[in-house]
DNA sequence: TCTGGGGTCCTAGGACCC
DNA sequence: TCTGGGGTCCTAGGACCC
């Protein structure tokens, strides 16, 4: 009989790692990337001069931290500063993510001559369906998973001889506790689990453990007394759907009986593509309306590219606003026609801006392009459903270079 | 000393259609 | 004559993930 055979790969500290590639004699020091700073310096004697964090100023958050780093407190997404008061002495490496990408595809790669069943989670994470793949059902007469075992082990050689990295790898029935499974023992950790293992392994972690139970979800389940994914597992099916609603009371407790039949996905469509950026301070409307205009024209113009590098257009273009208060807000709008062009996109962002508040400065500016169609669809060339109902003129007025300085300072009512 | 950038999915109300 | 129900699209916000 086959088992359904489902392993979650996890690079270890991915960018850190790969850094440590590059500078060998940071190895088994603090280190942390993140911001923009300037790449270190080698110094006519061979030597190398680091950046250190607490010179840091500005906004930038940590992208990864080194295990020496995150003994110190310090972890992915945590502000700049925050992190220097903790590990003032660290030191300070600046993010490279065309190297990453270029690390990433090399493993996946490796991985991919042995497992072609691959689901791709970003640059550092992968599932794969192991199920097929040549001797992972066998089985010992001590051990009903040494298949699998072989497998992971080859795996991480493999990972290890491509790239000089190692990763932690999760193998269980499904790819919920397989993602579970890779944290048990990491770094370089394969952890192998069966259904039968649930109470012991899983049962006692905290349900933020769980892919899925974010920061709101966890604390609601804790003003409920529900600690670990056990305390959820031996709650009521229907009491948990009336509390938390029927879908999420439902998933709740499937995922807690270790329960997902979600298939490894090898390939999908984006549903969107956005481009945003965090200023080095904030700005206003009025006062810095050159700035801000050259900023959202810019990032028009990179989400075009974007959009014509990647073979697709837009139906539906979008803002997003993050004030000074660091309240968000998005506003955004459906074409008549399908569009990559840059000039199409400032103009529909710059009517998306005019519904928008602009009293309060702004931290963040972002343009979004939804509702994608590959470029090459044939309906990539034709109006709209509401477009047609509305009998709209398949063009939009002309672009305007000055559409942001015709924002007045005042808000705007919300719609029209 | 605050808190990046790029995504996905879900919910919910109103418009509009049949 | 005060009154349906289902379906889809659009928009805004929010939770969550890497």
């Amino acid at each position: 009989m086959t088992r359904r055979l489902i392993a979650h790969l996890d690079m270890d500290a991915f960018y850190a790692s790969v850094e440590l590639l590059r500078y060998p004699h940071l190895k088994g020091q603090p280190v942390v990337i993140g911001g923009r700073e300037r790449a270190p310096e080698q110094l006519p004697d061979g030597s190398w001069r680091h950046a250190l964090l607490k010179d840091y100023a500005g906004r930038g958050v940590v992208t990864t931290a080194t295990y020496e780093a995150r003994a110190f407190g310090v972890h992915s997404a945590m502000g700049m500063m925050k992190a220097a008061a903790l590990a003032p002495q660290a030191i300070l490496l600046p993010v490279d993510f065309d190297r990453y990408r270029q690390y990433s595809r090399r493993f996946k790669d490796a991985v991919l001559a042995l497992a072609p069943v691959m689901e791709d989670r970003g640059v550092d994470e992968i599932y794969l369906d192991l199920t097929d793949v040549p001797g992972a059902q066998d089985a010992t007469a001590d051990d009903p998973l040494a298949g699998a075992r072989a497998v992971g082990q080859a795996l991480r050689q493999r990972v290890l001889a491509a790239t000089g990295l190692s990763c932690s790898i999760g193998i269980t029935p499904n790819k919920l506790l397989s993602k579970i499974a890779s944290e048990l023992d990491k770094p370089g950790g394969l952890t192998v689990l069966s259904l039968a293992d649930l109470p012991a392994r899983i049962w006692p972690l905290a349900a933020r453990k769980v892919n899925g139970i974010g920061p709101k979800l966890a604390q609601k389940l804790e003003a409920l007394g529900l600690n670990t994914v056990g305390d959820i597992a031996a709650a009521q099916a229907d009491w948990l759907r009336e509390t938390f609603g029927e879908n999420t009371g439902g998933w709740l407790h499937r995922v807690a009986h270790g329960q997902d039949d979600r298939p490894v996905v090898t390939f999908s469509e984006p549903k969107s593509i956005s481009r945003e950026t965090t200023f080095e301070r904030d700005l206003h409307a009025v006062r810095d309306k050159a700035e801000l205009g050259a900023i959202f024209t810019r990032l028009c113009t990179q989400l075009a590219a974007d959009l014509a590098r990647k073979g697709y257009v837009s139906r539906t273009i979008g803002i997003k606003l993050r004030y000074d208060d660091f309240k968000i807000v998005t506003r955004d709008l459906t074409l008549s026609l399908p569009t990559a062009d840059a000039a199409r996109i400032r103009q529909a962002a710059g009517q998306c801006l005019k519904r928008v508040p602009l009293s309060r400065r702004l931290r963040l500016l972002g343009v979004r392009a939804g509702a994608l169609l590959r470029a090459d669809d044939p309906a990539a060339s034709a109006p709209t459903a509401t477009a047609r109902q509305a009998g709209d003129p398949h063009t939009l007025p002309l672009f305007d270079e000055n559409q942001w300085s015709d924002i007045p300072a005042r808000d705007f009512p919300r719609n029209r």
